[in-house]
DNA sequence: GTCTATAGAATGATAGAC
DNA sequence: GTCTATCATTCTATAGAC
């Protein structure tokens, strides 16, 4: 008789899988990627090294799929923030900025690891999608914004990208495992403030 | 009598190193840095494939070399915006943005390579260096504006680096080889505007 | 004659076509 | 899923500089 999976090691190899993309994400959110070396992740997750590849195809690939999650949670929180009724959408877009920074800066290493620590091209490709994602949230919120008038016409694909940028750029430097820490208050206000202005004002500055 | 290198060598083996990374940039400014297999960056440098390791330790290795100088020359040319006497320190901030904004969209393709295309970690690791680099150079430029009282005050290292992550997320979406063709004029001004409206306006938007 | 730089093929890995 | 093409890198023999 042919081997079939029954339910039971199904579940046992879906387990294992979590606790290895767990293992993982726990490595990098201490270390980065070069602490997330496969056979560390391996130990960690209580299996042999090879197992690792029973259930990814590359470490890029198992970074890939951590980077996916670990983004796809903080993309999760920013949109329930977009989507609070209680808010006018001004409102809603600086509370969107304030708690991915917010968020950003209480898991440093981890957040230093989503947006900019080199790695594997997989993972860049990972970061362009979240980018986007993030930038269609913006757009859809700046455009409710100038609907309901509180926020000046402007072209909405630069700026909800710009804002994007803005963010992601402003805490890159902060969140560096080399920078010496400020106070993460402040910086939050710096740069909701910073695309507060960007966004709720009315042009003033004409370039030759 | 022992092999020494002599100048007329030295001077055959810089060249070839030229060319090499001559052919790189070029097929990297055409197809990205998928185009520059190393069989093709020899071949159209005229050397065999093994000689690219003579010369480089590996492909990696000459990406981030090919990066550099690219990068090198941008931030050069932004450098010299920055110093012009001629402009208000306000102008000067406007003008690097435009001048960076308007050499990307005219090499469209090496612009994107530079600023986002998924890439070596080695390269990746480039970005960030030159990243601080324009960072840095708005931070003084900034700095300046806000003695001469053009600017008000604000966090000149978060604005900083805000204008550097906001210009280049908002050229990445078009610049993108899918990216549906847009007035660079149109897509320059907004960029501009965007950031000028930033750095010049007074805080206005107090968040609860 | 000795040593280097080079061409070109070998190798091993990977990805895409079918 | 298998096969093929292509890739980065290494190896080896040779041409040529000293």
């Amino acid at each position: 008789m042919a081997y079939r999976r029954t339910p039971r090691v199904e579940e046992r190899l879906a387990s294992t899988r979590e606790r290895i993309l767990a293992s993982a994400l726990d490595l990098i959110a201490r270390g980065g990627y070069r602490a997330a070396s496969v056979a560390a992740v391996a130990e960690r997750a209580g299996v042999a090294t090879g197992s690792v590849y029973r259930h990814f195809e590359s470490k890029a690939d198992l970074f890939a799929e951590v980077f996916r999650r670990a983004s796809g949670r903080e993309l999760a929180v920013v949109r329930e923030v977009a989507a609070r009724e209680d808010l006018s959408p001004e409102d809603r877009l600086a509370a969107c900025l304030e708690t991915f920074a917010r968020r950003a800066l209480r898991g440093r290493r981890l957040a230093y690891a989503l947006l900019a620590e080199p790695a594997d091209p997989a993972v860049d490709e990972e970061r362009l999608v979240f980018r986007r994602a993030y930038r269609d949230t913006f757009a859809t919120l700046l455009r409710q914004a100038i609907a309901a008038g509180g926020v000046p016409p402007q072209d909405v694909q630069v700026s909800a990208a710009a804002v994007v940028g803005a963010v992601g750029e402003a805490l890159v430097g902060p969140l560096s495992p080399s920078a010496r820490r400020r106070d993460p208050d402040e910086l939050v206000r710096s740069i909701v403030s910073f695309c507060s202005r960007a966004l709720t004002e009315e042009a003033a500055y004409a370039h030759a």
